[in-house]
DNA sequence: CGTATGACGAGCC
DNA sequence: AGGCTCGCCATAC
């Protein structure tokens, strides 16, 4: 599993290059969790760099940040709340129910990646 | 180069 | 049933 081999200037922009592609996959209207991407990423076990990634998601990259959720199903705590209240309203835009509690049932809306 | 911190998760008390 | 701690590892200072 080796992800670079020699020559490879991609880690310049860290390592998050892989978990933002995941990320990118994930069909509107459809939610999935940190562990889940992570997973996916092959980074199974290390939900936390997934959080990170977000946080360091560039402006206008194109990266769906909003399909991701903590695995209760919630939107997780963010240094901005103003940040938690746009991703629901993002969701919601794309045809997620949030149930009572703010949380999305995962069982329905979660992506494991087909 | 060492310490501290952090969009999380799962386990333990 | 709910709350606290530890683990994981990249980024910042």
């Amino acid at each position: 599993m080796q992800r670079r081999v020699s020559t490879g200037k991609r880690s310049s922009e860290g390592s998050y290059q892989v978990i933002w592609r995941v990320v990118a996959c994930i069909p509107r209207g459809r939610v999935s969790t940190y562990a889940a991407i992570a997973r996916m990423a092959g980074l199974q076990g290390r939900a936390r760099m997934v959080g990170y990634a977000m946080h360091s998601l560039p402006e206008g990259s194109g990266i769906p940040w909003h399909r991701v959720i903590n695995s209760r199903g919630g939107i997780s705590a963010h240094p901005d709340p103003l940040f938690g209240q746009m991703q629901r309203g993002l969701l919601e835009q794309e045809g997620v129910v949030f149930g009572p509690g703010g949380l999305v049932d995962l069982e329905r809306w979660g992506w494991l990646g087909e």
